[in-house]
DNA sequence: CGAACAATTGAACACAGTCAAATACTGTGG
DNA sequence: CCACAGTATTTGACTGTGTTCAATTGTTCG
């Protein structure tokens, strides 16, 4: 069933749209010449499985493009979203056999893979590497708490509005169209991967989508393409803090 | 209404309970050595602030003793636990000057601290720390992830019995009388502290405590002091995979 | 002993879940 | 290009878990 790799992708790290970003980011000229000769392409459709948790899993890897999900279940098939990885987000963990979590792309993606034993090598000569990868672990760490107050303490209505807004800031952040408040994007997920992200049921999504675009809190064209048409009024539907630092 | 350091305390590094489990766990005796120089303690006492999350924080530490919680609040009081601070555990973030969360003492509670810049000089030196920092920060991130699973998809019934699970695993851990499967522990939270940190109200808490209770999962004397007849029966209550890791 | 705090219990309610049906998309083959 | 199948989404009616508000009981410590 699974047939990756369909179309096999080379791309020099010079061009590489997250080589700032990514764990790389640190890098100098000789370390990711090193990094270069050990990396391989892999990708993926949308809806495949990367890995299954439990899994032997011998890379590691940085999204290049494109978004994954790490989820993780419960015997009776309850689910819950437990990461959201984005372009240069990181994959796997070095020093760890068996993937912790089921790893699916929700979009095509593009994977930029390292075998994990030369990686770990590397790693343990190069600093920046591990410097990096501390820095965007003490990231993912942050979000993953934002993510806890959210699952713990927001409303059905809140939660979604909280994920329209960062779905919304990453998207400002690509292209800043500064000055105005309005903003568009697209949904890059499904009604039931939303609610798998906020602990809620897919109806429960679809009921609260409905609310928002009835009260014009946002606007929508299809299923997937949202407009909002003053984004501090989402903010005040998140429930936090007055800026929620989308400005920072 | 803060008068910490009420008894100063000095300890050397060879004696310190966390000396191989903390951020110091690789370093060799030299690198003790100089943290021997710039460490100082601080201890609070029970129910005392640590910090204030956007108060300036200008030192790093470790647990030494007591628990610690990290928590969020959004403007209306709503109050999330997004971590729970035991000894050895690591406060306070490399590279940032503002505190991110509350930090609480729980119980009285003894802190090894380190001036920030002194310290964050020296992890650029010495790869031992940062490594071990990394390992540290991603097992936080996934305990973080598993309490997301708990919050978002979990019964009240199984938030209480994955809470007195966890509890009695990091107690079996220390005092491992292996074979019987019965397990005896204080509980370290109010019922209060309990429903932040399962994302619950303290009234569902004592409701689905006095299940437990009814049940005969579990047995109390006063209302702090819990008995596990069968720890087994109590993972089976939490929901989570058969053996739950609890022997691992 | 009494005050302050912590925990339990009860009753009514509300929010989100469940089950079910209708509707809107998407892509495929005729 | 259209019809159709399969999937995604919306909407409705009802239910149930956990919340809210309130009163009571238990515990700790001046």
């Amino acid at each position: 069933m699974a047939h990756d790799d369909v179309h096999p992708v080379s791309l020099n790290c010079g061009d590489c749209p997250i080589r700032h970003r990514a764990v790389c980011a640190r890098c100098d000229a000789d370390e990711i010449d090193e990094l270069e000769n050990i990396k391989y392409y892999r990708s993926f459709e949308a809806g495949q499985t990367v890995i299954w948790a439990g899994d032997k899993m011998d890379f590691v890897a940085s999204i290049v493009s494109g978004i994954a999900t790490l989820t993780q279940t419960l015997e009776d098939g309850r689910t819950q979203m437990v990461g959201l990885l984005l372009p240069s987000d990181f994959v796997g963990r070095p020093g760890r056999s068996a993937a912790a979590y089921n790893v699916t792309a929700t979009t095509n993606i593009l994977m930029c893979c390292f075998r994990k034993k030369p990686f770990e090598e590397m790693m343990e000569r190069t600093p920046h590497i591990a410097q990096r990868l501390l820095q965007m672990t003490l990231d993912e760490l942050d979000a993953a708490r934002e993510w806890m107050l959210l699952l713990g303490r927001k409303t059905a209505r809140e939660k979604i509005a909280s994920l329209l807004s960062i779905i919304a800031r990453r998207d400002a952040s690509i292209k800043p169209l500064a000055g105005s408040n309005r903003v568009t994007f697209d949904l890059p997920l499904t009604r039931e991967a939303m609610a798998d992200y906020l602990g809620l049921t897919l109806e429960t999504v679809s009921r609260q989508i409905s609310a928002l675009k009835r009260d014009g809190v946002i606007v929508l064209e299809g299923k997937r393409h949202v407009t909002v048409p003053d984004i501090d009024r989402l903010l005040m539907e998140a429930g936090d803090d007055s800026d929620g630092g989308f400005l920072i």
